[in-house]
DNA sequence: ACCTGAACACCGTTCAAGT
DNA sequence: ACCTGAACACCGTTCAAGT
């Protein structure tokens, strides 16, 4: 008859963003992770499809941490709250967030997060049909920024600084915000 | 006595960039590039310290693909005209694009952007002690677009809808520019 | 159904040896 | 100085076998 598994996915993932926390993406490794669990390499294929499949659920993992916020009155205090809630989980887990980048953004936690974009967006007073391009924009700018932050291009720009560039980027949104209410498809 | 050498550094590179744009970045491997010269994997190492030297080099070359444009009137056409560029770069090396936010640029292709960027803000009226932010910023918005692009976050996206949403994406920078206008450090 | 052990086809890199 | 051959310590993944 059919065992209990030892181990679930979820011990998976989290031993494996433990890993990835502590020592860097590239210490992910299939024979680390199942060592913190103290089985073999191989056992981890029962509930993991591959190591591209891990990763995967290493960014959704990171995703659904972010914390849902009560409704603020106007929408680029949404917005403002989502960027600074991304760039906290960014500075959590700073060797998954570049894989933000590398994959499209399908899963249960991504679309969440791009529909509050939206939402925030919408509240702005951007138009329904100029949504999906201001969601695409705006969550590029976020993450190009958090992705530099993260993997080493401002190495050396000492902290206070980024913070900093990071407020300054924040401001220049918001002024260039206007550009999505005008009609957005003109063909 | 010492024989000359049978390939070049250069001709490391550029079999190394072939293999990336053909068959993409996991293809880059030391026995590969090898192959590609006619050549054992360690004969490499007399021309390169070891793989992440290369992949440094590989950005750098591509950066340097990067053509000089001739002065332009106003700072903005500077600006755009630069972004272009560089998005044109990206198409022709997708594989190699990413790397670029993951290492800080402080090679010579690198450095020389950097500084181009800064030279077309100041035409536009930034101020000299906001140019090294601007740079950040502006730079950080097009790098995160472009490694979006070939990435694969955007693979959804019909490429007709990124080129509208490269355009908007100008344009939101031109209309948010004038933020760094203002005096930049308050303190 | 879940886990193991052995095996496969790869990696990047070192080292001593050849010329 | 430049390149090779053999070897090392790793990868991710498969497969047949155990319970």
């Amino acid at each position: 008859m059919p065992r209990p598994a030892r181990f679930t996915r979820s011990e998976v993932i989290a031993s494996a963003l433990q890993l990835a926390d502590e020592q860097g993406l590239a210490a992910v490794t299939m024979s680390a992770v199942a060592a913190r669990l103290g089985v073999t390499p191989m056992a981890l294929y029962a509930h993991v499809d591959s190591k591209e499949h891990l990763l995967d659920l290493l960014v959704e993992a990171v995703l659904c941490e972010l914390p849902e916020t009560d409704d603020l009155p106007d929408g680029w205090s949404q917005l403002e709250i989502l960027a600074r809630e991304l760039r906290g989980t960014a500075g959590r887990h700073p060797a998954v967030f570049p894989l933000l980048l590398q994959r499209p953004a399908v899963a249960g936690g991504s679309l969440r997060l791009r529909a509050r974009i939206r939402d925030a967006l919408h509240a702005c007073g951007v138009p329904v049909d100029a949504a999906d391009r201001g969601e695409r924009l705006v969550s590029t700018i976020a993450l190009g920024f958090l992705a530099s932050e993260t993997s080493g291009r401002f190495a050396e720009v000492p902290p206070e600084q980024r913070d900093a560039d990071f407020e300054l980027l924040l401001e220049l949104v918001r002024q260039g915000l206007p550009v999505l209410h005008r009609r957005s498809s003109r063909r």
